[in-house]
DNA sequence: CTCCGAACGTGCGTATACATACGTTCCGGC
DNA sequence: GCCGGAACGTATGTATACGCACGTTCGGAG
């Protein structure tokens, strides 16, 4: 076993584990940051998804989410009961129930971004612009390659 | 606002979504690749952080894996039902312990770790093997940072 | 030796993550 | 117009992730 093998070898071990280390990491924090809103971490990125004001169906926000269908109900349905976000049925498929901030929807959002900009600054700083730029890259290459990738 | 402050403020809302996205991405791969054995994502992780062969407490255990002592008590049980671990009483610490593979574990966790050499391999390949180093470190950096921040 | 704070595990409650199964609606081919 | 497959949401079950409260044990200060 050549060093440059075992070299690589290392790598692909530790790849994962840092990835999910750090994932934790950031999602441990903003939820701590916005425990006092009485909001979740994820439920910041699902608002976050509605907060450009389009009505979205619950599959399209599950897709811009990177989140699954059925875990978006759940969460929209306990985000509707504290009148964050309202769920009307769509205008032409009535299949389908587009998913909207409310106006207290609106607001929270404004106050939890505000709260969550010492954790983005933080990442950024923590690296550099410029190696920053280059990880959301290399991440979202890496999520397009795992998510193209087929059982075998 | 100037162009420079914009790309800034882009990047801090991207680099955490793309974490999540990542994270998300080799989760799922993960947990398809191995139900077939019948192991979940996570209970990969702490097989691997067992694999070592020594004697963990659960606590310790818990910090090797990036996770909550809760969770991974959770874990345990589950996996000692399974007949994959063992759990026994620390020799001289009387509120502790220890966890340790079973040989049907250690089987497994050979079996597991064939079944996702294509994960690991797919991850490092689709970037390079010098970004993926990169990657790497910037991802146990940025969890650091995260991990040292307070609430200020 | 005693006592108190710290550390370990446990149990419980809530929110995610996801598979799977199910009912309803939509739409393209006929 | 009909029909069968695809798409949407719903409901249920299991496994994580984590906070918090609790009981037990440890270890050091006095």
């Amino acid at each position: 076993m050549s060093r440059h093998t075992d070299q690589l070898s290392a790598l692909k071990s530790q790849l994962p584990l840092a990835l999910r280390g750090a994932y934790l990491a950031m999602h441990r924090q903003s939820d701590a940051r916005f425990e006092k809103y009485g909001v979740s971490a994820e439920q910041f990125v699902l608002l976050a998804a509605l907060s450009e004001g389009e009505a979205l169906t619950q599959r399209e926000l599950a897709k811009r989410m990177s989140s699954d269908p059925s875990t978006v109900r759940a969460m929209l349905v306990l985000l509707e009961k504290q009148g964050l976000v309202r769920r009307c049925p769509h205008p032409t498929d009535s299949r389908a129930r587009t998913a909207t901030l409310s106006t207290a929807g609106k607001r929270k959002f404004r106050q939890l971004w505000k709260a969550g900009e010492s954790i983005r600054t933080q990442m950024v700083d923590s690296l550099t612009a410029k190696n920053a730029a280059n990880l959301s890259r290399m991440l979202v290459q890496l999520a397009e390659a795992l998510g193209e990738m087929q059982l075998e």
